[in-house]
RNA sequence: GGCAUCGUAGCUCAGAUGGUAGAGCAGAGGACUGAAAAUCCUUGUGUCACUGGUUCGAUUCCGGUCGAUGCCA
């Protein structure tokens, strides 16, 4: 017998920008859902990084049982084909014990893979794009347009083209595949076995930025200054490319003063959640609410029974 | 008190030998399928401190006022 569509169990997915106050709700939420978290934010996979990624408090965790969250180190390479994999079978042993999984984070790329999922591209030969940076930084962003061109010249009437880190990305699926990034990417909606509701978490742009800037304090006087130095020798990695590290980094060379970085770090965050909003509002799915309305929230996810 | 310099976009500052002005940053908007807390794009009208004068025309020149900074007393 087909199941009815209700007898599928439910990902409840709460995203919103940094530092609305995501994890209080999403463990309220869990609790009172008897679900487990799913973390959704690409800075908390790296357990070398926990004060700068305001990664949920050991009670928190304790609390509920949490996954992708710092399972990682910064020495790993990771990605967002990886990521939709582990967490589609993370999902699978989840919805065998209870009905409802709730993913949360800010990463929206990532909660992209999971919901919508991405097409299958060749692994990528760490080397190519290595030889990639290589020609970008020798030659510019000239030779890697002119070799998309050829290689894809419909991607290349479309990306934009001043964004290097995109032009390497379709060149490489393009060299690793032998075929065009973009006949590769079909855009089709994965099938999943579960439904799917969408919440996301706002506010007005003057308190999120409020909240930023309080919580950036609280960042340092809980230790991130040490917990940046401990790390800078390692800046050159990917994960390390991260607000609230770079920019202590740079005072660490001695660039800017200490409160010049500490004033940076606020903005550099500022500009993430802008990002994030573009990205989110983009999603008609998503139901906004603030983070008070925890009673709303929940009564919108039993409805949905 | 005297002398000097400055007062132009939210901030830092350019600029026009007189024809009402422009950058960076901030702010705002946007893009984004394996680097995504990344990466990239778009967006600048403001009594050019105030007030008289010269001039066809002044924010630009001259005088005064106020404010800031520095030096001298």
């Amino acid at each position: 017998m087909i199941p009815m569509i209700t007898d599928l169990p439910l990902l409840v997915v709460l995203s919103g920008p940094t530092a609305v106050g995501k994890t209080s709700v999403a463990i309220q939420l869990a609790k009172a859902l008897s679900a487990e978290i799913i973390s959704a934010d690409s800075r908390q996979f790296f357990r070398e990084m926990t004060i700068g990624t305001a990664c949920p408090s050991l009670e928190q965790l304790s609390s509920v049982p949490h996954h992708f969250i710092q399972q990682l180190s910064i020495h790993d390479n990771y990605n967002i084909g990886l990521y939709e994999k582990e967490v589609l079978a993370k999902l699978d042993v989840i919805f065998q014990k209870s009905r409802y999984a709730l993913i949360v984070g800010g990463s929206g790329l990532y909660i992209r893979a999971v919901c919508h999922g991405t097409d299958l591209m060749p692994d990528n030969d760490p080397t190519i794009r290595t030889e990639l940076k290589l020609l970008f930084g020798k030659e510019g962003i000239q030779a890697l347009q002119k070799k998309l061109k050829v290689l894809d010249p419909e991607y290349y009437e479309k990306v934009d083209r001043d964004n290097p880190v995109r032009l390497i990305r379709a060149l490489e699926v393009c060299i690793s595949s032998g075929s065009a990034y973009s006949s590769l990417r079909k855009n089709k909606p994965a099938a999943r076995k579960f439904r799917i509701i969408k919440l996301g978490l706002t506010l007005p742009r003057e308190e999120l930025y409020r909240r930023i800037n309080f919580r950036t304090e609280e960042m340092m006087e809980a230790g991130l200054l040490d917990e940046a130095r401990g790390l800078y020798p390692l800046r050159h990695l990917n994960a390390l490319n991260t607000v609230g590290y770079k920019e202590l980094f740079q005072y660490f060379d001695g660039e800017i003063s200490l409160p010049a970085a500490i004033e940076m770090i606020k903005q550099n965050t500022r500009h993430y959640a802008k990002r994030q909003m573009t990205w989110m509002r983009k999603d008609p799915q998503i139901k906004w609410f603030s983070p008070e309305q925890k009673a709303d929230i929940f009564k919108l996810i039993k409805n949905e029974e």
